[in-house]
DNA sequence: CGGGAGATTGAATCTGGTCAAATGCCGTGG
DNA sequence: CCACGGCATTTGACCAGATTCAATCTCCCG
């Protein structure tokens, strides 16, 4: 994996202290929880192999999907202070995870601050995400919203090399899709169906091919930057 | 301010780096941008007296206020790498910020691991407070909103030892709020009006006072945790 | 006293939500 | 091979929470 042009070399050293920072790895089965919501997690993961999201859901059981997780995202972070009140994290594929101590995390960042810094930086990225999606959860409407989704999550998936022949794996359902938009299921359907149509985009199987890319960008007002290469925990 | 309980208490040694990372103060007047939208910021900033906040815009002028920055809050890493799509951050009140190098972040983080991990710390705290954000924005209704934010806001300013006699300085006029939460204006003064006069709360003049806390929280579903001692560089 | 910004209100309209039912797709069991 | 059950997707009809439009109203300030 870190082989892929998607991410930053190391050297040896912090390579070595990767490795003994991490305690094990992690298989997840589609639908299956990383992370329960409201329970403190003593572990952080990186994210090997397919997609997973993460999520929290209000007492009546509305849920917002507040991320879409795919290979490299460090996860568990921002519970690092929250008594309770945690985020869930389910898998969407099947999943594998990279399984760290959360409580050697400040020994790593004593031993290798360049690694903390790498940390940092992925939170800062991971910070950066969530802001462009309260943008479309507060202030775009279905159509821009399903247009900005789509084309976030295809060049995320793109950059890392998962697209052949023009098509993503696309394991989410249009529950997932209405969670994270903040869309009534009933009206991500019918948004989607609208797009598909116009001939957009196409979503099959769960394989997603984007056929106009230009037109979904300026729908959705929203251009994702050429992605940088980015540390891997 | 490092008296203040709201903060972790640093050593000699951190405080000399703080001091050294710092280069200097700014004072930006109310309505006045600290960081402009687009244009990447070659400085961090601490927050140290006075509201202010961070928003985006969409091309068409819609903007979505992302979150409010209260004293002690560290701004500025979610550009770091993020050519041209920055937020923008302006001043609710008269406010002051400390000043730093972004460049020298690195040095930092080398020289004291310790401040590194604080940092991170920060960050991921940001974040934890945009899950919320991007909940209320998805999934809560106009009501809920309200409450949520009213009540997210006491409790920060209330931790920050703000509130006096039960009343807060609240600098932010309606569109302020609207724009926070994925409202129009008008129905945004509607709401407030209504749990207004449903007295659960009081705004006048710039002054915000909590009547009915625990009818707010379990309005908008949402309870501030316990919060903790926060570090401040 | 006039001007301007923010707050309020009422009315009309519309986007998106809710309800209900149909359709399609699989995997299982007879 | 086919019927049945469960789940995701579609569709149509209707409803309502929010937006938009258009005035007013209230302060505050020069």
């Amino acid at each position: 994996m870190r082989s892929n042009a998607a991410f930053l070399p190391v050297s040896e050293d912090e390579l070595r202290a990767i490795e003994s920072f991490r305690v094990g790895t992690r298989t997840v089965a589609p639908g299956e929880a990383l992370i329960v919501e409201h329970v403190r997690s003593p572990q952080l993961f990186t994210l090997y192999a397919g997609w997973a999201f993460r999520f929290k859901t209000l007492s009546d059981g509305r849920r917002q999907i507040l991320n879409f997780l795919l290979p490299g995202d460090f996860i568990g972070l921002q519970d690092e202070f929250a008594e309770g009140q945690t985020h869930g994290v389910e898998a969407a594929s099947e999943a594998t995870f990279c399984v760290f101590e959360r409580d050697r995390l400040w020994d790593l960042f004593h031993a290798q601050p360049k690694l903390g810094y790498d940390i940092t930086w992925l939170a800062a990225r991971g910070e950066k995400m969530l802001d462009d999606n309260l943008v479309t959860a507060g202030r775009r409407n279905a159509g821009e919203r399903v247009a900005m989704l789509l084309m976030h999550l295809y060049r995320r998936a793109e950059r890392l090399g998962m697209v052949r022949d023009g098509w993503v794996d696309f394991p989410f359902n249009q529950q997932h899709i209405a969670d994270a938009l903040g869309l009534s299921l009933v009206h991500t359907n019918k948004t989607l169906r609208r797009l598909q149509a116009m001939g957009l985009h196409k979503l099959e199987a769960g394989w997603l091919r984007i056929l106009e890319p230009h037109v979904l960008e300026s729908l959705g007002d929203y251009f994702e930057r050429p992605l940088r290469r980015v540390p891997l925990i």
